[in-house]
DNA sequence: AATGAATGAGTGTTCATTCAT
DNA sequence: TATGAATGAACACTCATTCAT
């Protein structure tokens, strides 16, 4: 349970108001571990209730149905953090690799070590069937985290340190990694005895990324290569 | 009764007995689409059998349950990739950077640019309902895929071609751009304008890669820096 | 919370005790409107408090269950009716057509022409499901009104202004058109463009019945004609 | 089961074949003995379902929803009725009266005296809250029956039996005692000692109305008696 | 082999009722 | 007295699975 305060004596007696006030956030997180552990469809609202204390009456109190509370748990989770880091990018003054290196890092921090990190796997696998859900996240979340992560790329171009590139696209592939490892975590980790160190993985993406970036673009594709678009 | 048709004798007893053969091959065909496109629990038997343009009954005397459908459609459709990716790998002489390319480009046009790209959004998603079957394709896919990659690292790092690094950790990092290109897909991809161009995004992601690889690596985080794992 | 007014404290006071005595009726008023437009079944009784600008939890400190609000809504509502009817007809002298034609106004003013006409529909919808509503609701007032009726008939015929007849059967008949004026404006007629006017209707409905009343029946259906009950 | 047939052992043995058929008419027949005696709220598809012999799946096979069996009911057993007395009367050469007798008595055997007396009630009961069905049930059968009778009653006036008068209102207030009739039995009926005897209700209707008809209007109310019409 | 009618367990959602405040 | 948060039983509806044909 991410907070530890919230049981000293005295806050206890005042039980009835503070259940009142607290009820959205406990409901929230007790649907955010069971969508992360079970997906969407496979989430029994009853498991959500129960591991929220509470009866499945009272889950519709509060939201109007499994979906909306889905959205609500993204909504309340995801969205203060990429405010945070553009903040924090915004004062900095210093290397633009030491500044992605503190991204990255406080994202792991804030994101990818909190159980927030199942977010992204229930809305990979939801977004079919959400649309507008997965609008809002792309919105919200990938949008200005992408933002972000290529302003500080085009920094470091500007001062020297990177080599130039082409910025969206080298910030989707910058990304992948981040997420992929916040997938990995709530999918296939939990299966596998090669456990991934995820400080490891860490450093090491950090170091590929920052030294790709540092470095002048290889011709590595000659034109002749034709990668070519197909179907699908 | 999916067509009207009642063709003569001769024809239909062709048919009948391609069918008969062909039968799995359509079943698993169609079952892909609809998984892929509404994920396992969304999906229903009615719609792989109406795509299949069979009746429901007919799914179950080929596979025993929902779930055998999916494992079955995991199957068949993953493990001939990697094997014909290792015997490209191991008849192939020149330069490590070229197998690594020509490699990434056979993911594509093989796998990224097909519907079987969206099965690793399935299995990301339903990881924790079967955690057999993500074994399996841990065991068969992802695992012997990592050893591919990693051994053209090796061969690279061997050839001087590539600065020496830690191997496994390195393959894991740079096998997410290439999963995550599979899920965005499948995911966010068809709610946003922005669209990602597969093509330019595959040519990014080789030249940083190969930038990395091919530079020694760079002193990015002071040892000090302690990055520390904490829960989750 | 019905309204934001923290009045002054004198006229709070006064607000609070009228309030006190005249919660029953206020809730009662909420509890027929709503019955009446949405059936017993279908209404909530968030509904009925909402409307009568209290909580849900109030309802229960005056009325037991939702059948019981029901109940009081039926005696409160019903009751008084009939009686002021008799005695209008117990002081009445003169032709007693008029009486019939005054009783049947009245009717008109004091309750077909009022939200009280939504009583009969709840209580046929619902007299399967409460007998013992139903029993009330006819020992109350329909046995007691059709009594009031038969009366009437009774005083005209030994006045010699209307044909003999059997009373309790003449009764039924000549009651059905008022009841079923109420149940046409709750039920089909707000679904209808020909809208039925209801003055019209009674007028008409008077000079049928007083015609009728007043001429020695015909011998309209032979003996033989044999009409025989049946199952049902 | 109205159908005393269906059960010799030649069909019986055809069971699989038959049923398919004969099952759309059997879940109708339990959905309208169920619906009449519970009302529409209060009717569980269990109890349909249980009444028909099937499980509650099989009424979703062919009805999409509770309403939608509702208005199945209706139509399926309502429509067909109207035409046949229609049909009877154009066929019929004679005094109108008789004419008019015949109708109410045909009534009283194909409906009246049958179990699809009950809907009505259902009828009145829900209409508030599914007008599209009110509507349909207004244009489909009571408006055809009223323009029925007036025809009737206008063949009447033009032979010189009955008197002249306007014909619509008349209808109105001449058919609710019928309408009634259904109610009560399903109503207040099964509650009160006093049991109505539906032939000799039938009998005095007929001989009141008839008698009223054929006499021409008294004037019964003054215009100076003034009803005027109201709130509500 | 193929069908599709039938099943019944399972789940999201509603709502009358209760009770701590 | 009044509140409104909480409950939990109830029910419409779904859908994977079965099986007589």
């Amino acid at each position: 349970m991410q907070n530890g305060a919230d049981t000293s004596a005295a806050t206890e007696c005042k039980r009835w108001t503070r259940r009142k006030e607290a009820r959205p956030a406990e409901l929230l997180e007790a649907a955010l571990d069971v969508f992360v552990a079970k997906g969407f469809a496979s989430t029994r609202l009853d498991d959500i209730a129960a591991k929220a204390g509470v009866s499945k009456g009272t889950l519709y109190l509060y939201y109007r149905s499994k979906e909306a509370l889905l959205k609500a748990v993204v909504q309340q989770n995801i969205v203060p953090i990429v405010a945070n880091a553009q903040q924090l990018a915004d004062q900095y003054s210093g290397p633009s690799a030491d500044l992605f290196r503190l991204l990255i890092l406080g994202w792991w921090q804030q994101f990818g070590n909190t159980k927030l990190s199942g977010i992204p796997k229930l809305l990979v696998g939801e977004a079919n069937n959400f649309p507008e859900l997965a609008q809002y996240y792309h919105d919200q979340v990938i949008q200005p985290a992408h933002q972000l992560m290529g302003s500080v790329i085009a920094r470091g171009i500007a001062a020297g340190e990177f080599a130039p590139c082409e910025i969206p696209t080298t910030v989707h592939v910058l990304f992948a990694p981040m997420v992929m490892l916040s997938l990995w975590h709530h999918s296939f980790g939990p299966c596998c005895p090669d456990n991934l160190d995820p400080i490891a993985y860490l450093n090491r993406y950090l170091t590929l990324t920052l030294t790709a970036l540092s470095h002048p673009n290889q011709k590595l594709i000659p034109d002749s290569a034709g990668v070519e678009s197909g179907q699908c």
